[in-house]
DNA sequence: AACTATTTATAAGA
DNA sequence: TTCTTATAAATAGTT
């Protein structure tokens, strides 16, 4: 990029490879740090001039960190033991175990579908397997748990239910006691019980008996639409 | 450089991030080298892509070296500012990378299928569903291997086949070559050969040029033999 | 993985 | 060094 090509070999004029040098720093500085924000990498970069003189970049300013990193990725990738580096700074330990946690972290990685590019066949096929397997496991789990959970509804229904019939039993008797008080009042005008007001109560209480049936039923579709939402809420989970 | 102008921000769409990811990285790294020789600077470069796929390039590929002579140049910057872990703070973080590993790893155990019952049915399913995606990913890339795998064999089967037609072809000239040299030497009696084995080698010869086509036959099947088993050891591979 | 319209980087000159 | 400018390179968007 300029004016003529340019030879892919050290510039031998002193002056113009220390100005090529400033320029072309200045470019690869900004370039790593363009990629490093654009496409959310972690870039280090070193660059020791001809002279010695150091120039640096790293994303975040966490150079340690990603040079840490590296050797990390280093030590995972020869399976060899990282010999330690300045031992007054950094702990063996640490290192090892977070070479540990990089292992387990890209292992994860081709357990998700991710990074297969770096497995052989024989290695894909294994994961496959693996994976087949556990998704059979899995599966045999969800049945298991949908199971349970629908008996445990239903007992549920039923225990409902009975203390529903119950319940209508026993209004039933209520009803059956005070209809017979009431015409026990009637029969003797006793004074003490507001009388004007039966004539409209018994009707209603009379086709309450026979209504009570219909109510019944009301109310046990009413049970079964609360508790279809939820079994249909849990089984909306089960769905796949 | 593009169409447009580029902002200064992570790119958002995954597959565009890694496009540019993919453009970039090359041309940093070529421009890391280009800067390396033109300017006679030692340059180490480190790239992390979002997946934690590592890239580097280093000056004569010594960035152990490099490296170290970023340590022992920034030795002093870093004596100053950062104080040195202490002890205290180094079992402090391992005890947390320790708990980090036993969190991957009791998760990579749901991945294999295990450890199933502590989870909950939306875990489960959400795990499920994970796998279905990996194990699709997973058998894509598999077939893919397993094409060129197969194209690669069957060019291969293309070639050999070819070499061998060659080889017929000139066994054929040879015995046509020697079935004339023995029908010159029994016209003119030819005292310095032994005529006398010739009443039966003669038919054998003879012969020889129309059973020639079988014998062929037989060599080709033999051939067809060797490169089957071959063949099916390597797809033996894919079976699944 | 190519192509190409543009933007960027930079070599040379001032 | 720094600025300018002509031109080579890089690359964003597209196919």
């Amino acid at each position: 990029m300029g004016r003529g090509r340019v030879q892919l070999k050290r510039i031998e004029n002193k002056i113009n490879r220390q100005v090529t040098f400033s320029k072309r720093r200045g470019g690869l500085l900004k370039k790593a740090h363009e990629i490093s924000v654009l496409c959310d990498a972690e870039v280090a970069l070193i660059v020791f001039s001809h002279k010695g003189k150091l120039f640096e970049y790293s994303t975040d300013s966490s150079m340690e960190k990603i040079l840490e990193r590296y050797e990390r990725y280093s030590y995972v990738e020869r399976q060899l033991i990282n010999a330690p580096r300045t031992p007054g700074n950094w702990s063996l330990e640490c290192t090892r175990l977070r070479a540990k946690i990089e292992l387990l972290q890209r292992n994860h990685r081709h357990y998700v579908g991710e990074d297969l590019d770096s497995l052989s066949l024989k290695e894909l096929q294994n994961l496959e397997h693996q994976l087949d397997t556990a998704l059979k496991h899995i599966r045999t789990r969800k049945n298991q748990l949908m199971h349970e959970s629908i008996s445990e509804l239903q007992k549920k229904e039923k225990a409902i239910q009975e203390q529903n019939n119950m319940l209508v039993k026993k209004i039933k008797e209520k009803e059956k006691t005070i209809a017979e008080q009431s015409q026990w009042e009637q029969q003797y005008h006793c004074p003490n019980s507001s009388s004007f007001l039966l004539p409209q109560q018994l009707p209603c209480l009379n086709i309450g008996g026979t209504y009570q049936g219909e109510e019944q039923e009301g109310r046990r579709n009413e049970l079964d639409l609360t508790l279809e939402p939820i079994y249909a809420c849990d089984l909306g989970c089960f769905a796949s």
